[in-house]
RNA sequence: GCCGUCGUGGUGGAAUUGGUAUACACGACAGACUUAAAAUCUGUUGAGCGUGAGCUCUUGCCGGUUCGAGUCCGGCCGACGGCACCA
């Protein structure tokens, strides 16, 4: 029996990542003519957990696609960086006194010593912090091209508030009513806040998704989250008044059933119409109740549709000049559709439970194309429910008996002539809500003069550092802290030398993250965010790998500002990622997520120092399907152990010897593993490359195996951006003359020849009726005749068929060949 | 409710995209080595019957298309993720 050795992976591990740092094995190189990659992976918040294994497994994946592009010949980026403003460093600042910019320093250099000691292939001439100041004197810059753009504005909008961490949210920040960070629940405010237009692109943003390679589930989201609608908007008048209330609908054919409008509580018409409103005292008391209520409350489906009616004031459906009652109602969203709704409740379920509720008249105007089709019926014939198909127009006065797609174009056409309405397309993307009440972030580089008014600061006077504070909690007044911040609040106005205000609202931690992948290719210069002909050469990214849950915020922010700048003619493409592929989560052993609570957490350090980032690498690679969630399972990482200790003791034990006659089979399984690994690294599949590897293996380690060297230097090649430092090792153990220089990653990649991939013979099965009844080995040669004549000698295939007649023979060639039999 | 993903052994999961279901690994059981254990190695391992090497059943459930279905179509059940009074 071999010799066992033991596996000396500490030693192995911290030498090779010596040298590969030494000799610069992964720095990319600026306008190299070999064909560029710009592989790019989600850098990460440096929390105060360190690295979780989560982060392990995609750098690591990624790290394999980078090593391979590398190998075939490409000039490869992969880079990585630390996305470092962000609430929990501000609260932990605020806990222990100690100042952000300390803590965030410390935890990037926890960070850093854990992926290094993975072994990623990352180019660390090229790291980014975005809380540097030569950093986000950058993002200011981006600001201020898009405030002079317009696409930056200030404006009183009922916001998400944050009442816990006395903060602004945008609503992509809102999960389910409650805050992202903290889960607090949110409420409604008005507040000044810093915007960004981004419903300006709502429509390319759509659009481009037809040139980039995403999954279709991200597109599909995305799409969704944009929530592109058709419809009509129309205007009803008020009565005894030159005010009138615009409406947004997607079924106007419902028009004559129209008994009712909505506002909501929002709504700036209220105010106007206080003096005609009887009933003052209780619509104030209805506007202050539900801007106290959550929006988890005021989203709660089940408690029913609350509302008040505005008395005194009665508005005209301009098709029959009917007079029907004004409401105001909380399930009205204020800021979709101009924050009103005309009321069909014989057509719309919400609207009939508000009619419900409040004796609201109920009118039919749509009957089914086909009685059986119709809505619930009470004993007297009264609808149960509203009938929300569509249908045929009745009791619609001279759009009676058209169909409601026909409706729809006529009336919104009777609408537009009289220029009372007419097409509107609506978004349920909103613009982006830009500022923060808090210190952790950028400031937003703006001044605000007695004289002048608002005032972008000077580019030259870029950036605005953060001053240094003592005192990071929100004010809670709704202010930053840096509102206390006296000696760096008060500033010369730039236009006129009057003393100003410092704006004091930072960005939001999607802000650095919006642009970082454009830093990547200058990360050092100070004359622009990045030198044209870099950005020129290296954009856009390639591959973008990164998770699900950032679809609808820092993929779609990012996707804005690169198109905004591709405008201004800025980067050199208008998509920034050609390719995006996402990766699922790790879980915990039990399948649930990660949490210190749980205490299910695992600490990548524990495994690299129990068995070595190899083994930790590959384990990761093989647990399961690379987009799907995997649940962490310790027991299953001994086998990756026992794979790796396998192969080291097999090339120890290996000798070397030239002479040997190269084994027939085990050529033509390497350049099958060749093609297998080659196309699975293609379409992300880790976990059957990492199984066709031990496939592999399996058959060479049978000691009646010939195993030749260049097949021996094939396998280990193939394996090197799996386990790179086990592989390393072992190219320099079979070529002990290698030079440190001469990397097993500046190898070419294998190409496998199709010649050797088909073997003399392949096995072919013997159905009957589609069941597998035999199977025999033929030369690959043999034709469809002969392949027959075989199989019905056999004599199971004989007893089967027995003297049933062969109605059909199927033949499927290199596979299989079926007998019909009746 | 809407959109999406998925359902295969005790477990994680494979399956050339309609062609040998259960690759690879974990676990379990038995054996070898050992004073013993660990480690390692060798077997067995979907279920049932036969209990010789033979048959039958099996990819959440029901139906369909096909010579042939885990894969395609229709209907249901269940899990996960996202959105959610968007008019």
């Amino acid at each position: 029996m071999a010799k066992q050795y033991k596996y000396p992976f500490r030693g192995i591990e911290k030498k090779w990542q010596k040298i590969w740092e030494k000799t610069r094995l992964f720095e990319a190189e600026d306008f190299s003519l070999k064909p560029k990659q710009y592989i790019l992976i989600e850098f990460p918040y440096p929390s105060g957990d360190g690295l979780h294994v989560g982060h392990v497994r995609s750098y690591t994946a990624i790290d394999i696609i980078s090593r391979k592009k590398r190998m075939e010949g490409y000039n490869v980026l992969y880079p990585i960086g630390w996305d470092a403003f962000g609430l929990p460093t501000e609260n932990y600042a605020i806990k222990k006194g100690i100042h952000p910019a300390k803590i965030t320093e410390r935890n990037i250099k926890i960070f850093k010593r854990q992926i290094k000691s993975l072994g990623v292939s990352f180019d660390w001439s090229k790291e980014i912090n975005t809380t540097d100041p030569k950093y986000y004197k950058w993002t200011q810059w981006i600001f201020l091209q898009l405030f002079k753009a317009g696409l930056a504005y200030q404006a009183e909008m009922p916001i998400n508030w944050c009442p816990s961490c006395k903060i602004g949210l945008a609503n992509e920040e809102v999960i389910q009513g409650k805050c992202e960070r903290c889960g607090a629940e949110t409420e409604k405010r008005r507040i000044k806040q810093w915007m960004l237009r981004i419903t300006k692109y709502a429509d390319r943003l759509i659009e481009d998704l037809n040139h980039v390679d995403y999954l279709e589930k991200i597109k599909i989201q995305q799409i969704n989250w944009i929530g592109k609608s058709y419809g009509t908007n129309l205007k009803f008048k008020i009565k005894n008044s030159d005010l009138g209330i615009e409406v947004f609908t997607t079924r106007v054919d419902t028009i004559f059933g129209v008994t009712a409008v909505v506002l909501a509580p929002e709504h700036s018409l209220v105010e106007k119409l206080k003096s005609q409103i009887k009933n003052w005292q209780e619509v104030e008391n209805y506007i202050e109740q539900s801007r106290r209520k959550s929006d988890l409350e005021r989203a709660d489906l089940a408690k029913g549709k609350t509302g008040v009616e505005l008395k005194g004031v009665k508005v005209i459906n301009p098709f029959n000049n009917q007079e029907i009652s004004l409401w105001m109602g909380d399930y009205v969203v204020a800021t979709y559709g101009g924050g009103s709704v005309m009321v069909v409740p014989a057509h719309d379920q919400r609207d009939f439970d508000f009619a419900q509720e409040y004796d609201v008249p109920i009118v039919e105007v749509i009957k089914p194309v086909s009685d059986h089709q119709g809505a619930e019926r009470g004993s007297s014939g009264e609808l149960l429910e509203a009938f929300e198909e569509k249908g045929v127009l009745i009791n619609s006065g001279d759009f009676t008996g058209l169909s409601s797609e026909e409706a729809i174009k006529k009336i919104t056409y009777w609408l537009t002539e009289r220029k009372i309405g007419g097409l509107q397309i609506n978004y349920k993307l909103r613009d982006w809500i830009f500022s923060r009440q808090h210190y952790w972030g950028e400031p937003i580089p703006i001044i605000h003069c007695p004289k002048c008014g608002i005032v972008p600061v000077p580019e030259k006077d870029l950036p605005v550092e953060l001053p240094y504070v003592k005192k990071y909690q929100p004010t809670g007044t709704g202010e930053s802290p840096l509102a206390q911040c006296e000696r760096w609040l008060k500033v010369k106005c730039p236009k006129c030398g009057s003393i100003g205000r410092r704006e004091t609202d930072t960005m939001p931690n999607w802000a650095g993250s919006s642009w970082y992948f454009i830093r990547y290719c200058d990360p050092q210069n100070n004359q622009a965010f990045a030198d044209a002909e870099k950005m020129k050469y290296w954009l856009p990214v390639d591959i973008y790998n990164g998770g699900m849950e950032h679809t609808t915020l820092h993929l779609l922010y990012s996707r804005f500002w690169y198109k905004f700048l591709y405008d201004q003619g800025l980067v050199p493409s208008d998509e920034p990622y050609a390719k995006r592929r996402s990766h699922g989560m790790v879980l915990g052993e039990g399948g649930e997520k990660m949490s210190k609570s749980i205490g299910n957490v695992v600490n990548p350090d524990e495994i690299v120092e129990k068995y070595g980032a190899d083994v930790l690498r590959i384990y990761e690679m093989f647990m399961g399907p690379y987009d799907q969630p995997v649940a962490w399972n310790t027991k299953a990482i001994e086998g990756m152990n026992r794979f790796i200790i396998r192969i080291y003791d097999f090339y120890k034990n290996y000798k070397i010897n030239n002479d040997l006659d190269v084994d027939k089979e085990v050529e033509t399984k390497t350049h099958q593993l060749i093609k297998k690994i080659t196309e699975d690294l293609g379409g992300f599949k880790f976990n059957t490359a990492v199984a066709a590897f031990m496939e592999y293996f399996n058959f060479i380690e049978d000691e009646a195996v010939k195993f030749d060297l260049e097949n021996a230097k094939t396998f280990i090649i193939l394996v090197a951006p799996f386990m790179p430092h086990l592989a390393e090792e072992i190219w320099h153990l079979i070529r002990p003359r290698a030079k440190d220089e001469e990397s097993i990653f500046v190898q070419p990649w294998p190409a496998y020849d199709k010649n050797f991939i088909n073997l003399d013979t392949i096995e072919y099965v013997v159905q009957i009726n589609g069941k597998l009844r035999d199977r025999f080995i033929v030369p690959t040669s043999a034709s469809e005749e002969e392949i027959k004549e075989m199989a019905l000698k056999s004599e199971k295939v004989k007893n089967f068929i027995n003297n049933k007649k062969i109605i059909k023979v199927v033949f499927v060639a290199k596979r299989l060949i079926n007998f019909v039999v009746l």
